[in-house]
RNA sequence: GGAGAGAUGGCAGAGCGGUCGAUUGCGGCGGUCUUGAAAACCGUUGAGGUGCAAGCCUCCGGGGGUUCGAAUCCCUCUCUCUCCGCCA
């Protein structure tokens, strides 16, 4: 959510900067100013009420004390109208705040100044591209059907426990799922990130608090007896940890890591991208979170995306980071660099991790805050990525490394799996 | 799931319906003292809205009510704790 104080400031810069991302705010923006100008002054005349109320009850109050009662219930009259317009003042109140936060939240963050303008996937600007894409044999397999043969990975047992897009990993899958699982977390531990594991069910107001809520209601698991969400991300409740906490300055940057499992259920998805691995409704992901000091998110955001690159140079993928122009930029995101790996026999990119700057607009919602050494109170910024998310890693390792003798395993990881290659 | 108790500032813990945004202790910050530190002593120390400012207003788990006036009384919801039941 924006900062009301910076939309006031220049509304028309604003408009502008939100074209960047297809959002046109030509109508809610001054909609919104002009709530807020309702607002501050059904406040001012709500508090200038109150305060005469106050007044005349303290009043009352010494009348009481000293015994005059007479006088006192005389005054006591004339707090009958004050009460009423009380009433009537703040019932105005809280629909104008009402009204102003449900426009308010429909504003995405402002995209960063050098995200790149664009009307499609197609705009986002390659900003690296590293490794060598491998040249595989004409008869090379996908990986769904590599799955079947290594007897690894059983899409179908998955259907008939639960659904598509809920596979069963079996063997040397199962292995190979844990070893990136604890791989992904060491490495992690090791740049300094520190570890918790979160639930993977939220409420609504750590939904609405990184903004999955009210904006992508549709996508996520919801168990309406509990009043609960599957979380589709650990972004979510790691992040919603430091909501409504006011850290101190010396405990920036905070940094955390979390495995869990994600669940999305990815309505309106169909064709190639759906098959195999490709998109899950549940998957296994580690996600690294950020909490900086405004000054510091941009070149932490560069940190990040150099972590990340380091771990698929471990895993001696090839991959290429894209900067997303303003129309693949997400609702909350203000730059986001994606990065993916190349799957030689599907050929084609794979987005195996999002690495995001969201500037004030989660920590703005989240009431995130940090003391600065003058004791003053700011909005932190925010950060996360994946560190990454497994099921497309193990779609590009399986392709790119399938040899006549099976699947080789990148060194990195033979600590972890306890095995140099998947075979029968 | 059943019965009971409770929810107050970073923490602990007071608070007859009227000067309580809240006693006190600890912690934090600043100072005195000290070569430095500790101890001791003094001071200071919640958040938000609005305003140039002084100030005014709101917040004692959430919501509602009684009252001229609510942290204090009533209703309700949520959560926590204790006991019982069930149980990885």
């Amino acid at each position: 959510m924006l900062q009301l104080q910076v939309l006031r400031e220049n509304p028309e810069e604003i408009i502008k900067h939100l074209a960047i991302k297809h959002f046109d705010g030509g109508e809610i923006i001054p909609n919104i100013i002009a709530l807020d100008d309702r607002r501050k002054e059904t406040q001012k005349q709500l508090d200038d009420n109150l305060s005469q109320a106050n007044i005349l009850a303290k009043e009352i109050g010494v009348l009481f004390q000293t015994g005059k009662s007479a006088e006192a219930n005389k005054l006591k009259e004339r707090t009958t109208d004050l009460k009423n317009t009380s009433k009537e003042l703040s019932i105005n109140l809280e629909s104008t705040k009402k009204e102003l936060d449900e426009l308010l939240v429909r504003v995405p963050n402002l995209p960063h100044s050098s995200v790149p303008p664009g009307n499609s996937a197609e705009d986002n600007m390659i900003v690296l591209e590293e490794g060598k894409i491998p040249v595989l044999p004409d008869n090379a397999l996908a990986h769904w059907d590599l799955a079947g043969k290594y007897n690894i990975i059983d899409f179908n047992l998955g259907v008939k426990i639960s659904g598509a897009g809920f596979p069963v990993y079996k063997g040397q899958g199962a292995r190979l799922q844990r070893a990136l699982i604890n791989f992904f977390l060491d490495k992690a531990i090791e740049a300094g990130y520190a570890e918790v594991q979160p639930p993977l069910m939220v409420n609504s107001a750590s939904g609405y608090g990184t903004g999955q809520l009210p904006d992508k209601d549709g996508q996520m698991y919801y168990m309406p007896l509990d009043d609960l969400y599957m979380i589709p991300t650990a972004e979510v409740p790691v992040t919603n940890i430091y909501r409504d906490v006011i850290l101190k300055e010396a405990d920036l940057p905070l940094k955390n890591v979390a495995y869990s499992s994600c669940f999305r259920r990815e309505a309106g998805s169909y064709g190639k991208d759906v098959r195999g691995l490709n998109r899950l409704h549940q998957f296994d992901k580690v996600e690294i979170v950020q909490i900086t000091r405004p000054e510091k998110s941009y070149q932490t955001l560069e940190e990040m995306r150099e972590y990340v690159s380091g771990l698929l140079r471990n895993l001696e993928l090839p991959f290429r980071i894209l900067k997303l122009c303003g129309a693949d930029l997400s609702f909350t995101s203000a730059l986001t660099y994606d990065m993916e790996v190349y799957s030689s026999a599907q050929k084609r990119w794979l987005e195996v991790s999002s690495i995001s700057n969201f500037e004030t607009f989660q920590s703005n919602r989240m009431k995130l805050r940090y003391k600065d050494d003058s004791g003053k109170i700011h909005l932190a910024h925010t950060l996360n990525g994946s560190a990454l998310a497994l099921p497309r890693i193990v779609a590009a390792l399986l392709e790119n490394n399938q040899t006549e003798k099976g699947i080789k395993i990148p060194e990195a990881l033979v600590p972890y799996t306890g095995f140099t290659a998947i075979h029968n």
